[in-house]
DNA sequence: AAGGGCCTCAACCGCCGATTG
DNA sequence: GCAATCGGCGGTTGAGGCCCT
């Protein structure tokens, strides 16, 4: 049974890519396509491992890659992908075309985060609290589910630094609460969700109980889905705008100044 | 001009979930 | 059901270029 084993490093080449191989590599792909990434290299001719020639293809012989320098446009998506869904580069690069995870993940680490310092720094001031003094995680995030409706404390619970430790918080959440909310009432965004033409989000609106309170609510495949922003929670600042900005896709709405 | 430190980014590493036999 | 591989992801590294003194 199974395959040939994995990995038979011996005698393969590393290090940086010449001109001859990149040809190679794409004038097979373009013939072939790449089936089994594993058995390219040999069926190509190439002394690489399946997984060096697939990551040099996909950050960088791929036909639709974006090279050069990244717009503010870009940077300020990544930034405001980034508070949601935390360091998930593939997810982040899944929303910018012709850009590679690992081109974003090297722009957030030499340019972005530096950037988000110095704008922190500069902002502070002893009426202005920085941003992170302000938010305790970068991305926290305030979701209510629509029904059954949480407490202000349960829901403070549901604070998240990315969608993935949504997801853990959300079954933290369920076992501690069985009877108040289930996995079903409350569906996880993920990326399919940024695509997905079943998802839809209805524009916000104040909350009658309390007007400081802006709700979204998102049909995601017939469940309802409600993102609530409050001026007197320590989590939300900011992040209805970059909700509304990503969800609805409106440019009205301005980031605070002392975002960057 | 030299060289030391910093920055950038392509590539590698190791892990994990999905898939396969 | 189990074991092994595959594909994909995020973290890390290091060579080379740039900048500053």
């Amino acid at each position: 049974m199974v395959r040939a084993p994995c990995c038979e490093k011996m005698g393969l080449k590393k290090g940086p890519w010449t001109t001859e191989e990149d040809q190679i590599l794409v004038s097979y792909i373009q013939q072939h396509g790449h089936g089994n990434w594993r058995a390219l290299p040999k069926l190509a001719g190439l002394l690489r491992c399946g997984k060096s020639c697939r990551l040099r293809w996909i950050n960088y012989l791929q036909p639709d890659i974006k090279r050069g320098n990244f717009t503010r446009e870009e940077e300020d998506t990544i930034i405001r992908l980034h508070q949601i869904l935390g360091n998930r580069w593939s997810a982040i690069a899944s929303k910018l075309p012709g850009r590679t995870d690992n081109e974003i993940k090297n722009v957030w680490h030499t340019h972005l985060k530096k950037r988000l310092q110095n704008k922190q720094n500069v902002s502070s001031s002893p009426k202005q609290l920085p941003r992170s003094a302000r938010k305790p995680e970068p991305s926290s995030t305030h979701l209510t589910a629509m029904s059954p409706q949480l407490s202000s404390s349960e829901m403070s619970s549901i604070t998240q630094t990315s969608m993935k430790s949504a997801e853990n918080n959300r079954s933290e959440l369920k076992s501690q609460q069985p009877d108040i909310i289930s996995m079903e009432s409350f569906p996880l965004i993920d990326e399919s969700f940024w695509t997905d033409p079943m998802s839809s989000v209805s524009s916000g609106e104040s909350s009658e109980s309390d007007p400081s309170t802006l709700n979204f609510s998102i049909d995601i495949d017939g469940s309802e889905l409600l993102l609530e922003g409050s001026d007197n929670s320590p989590n939300i600042d900011g992040n209805m705008d970059l909700w509304y900005n990503l969800l609805v896709g409106s440019g009205d709405l301005e980031l605070p100044p002392d975002f960057y």
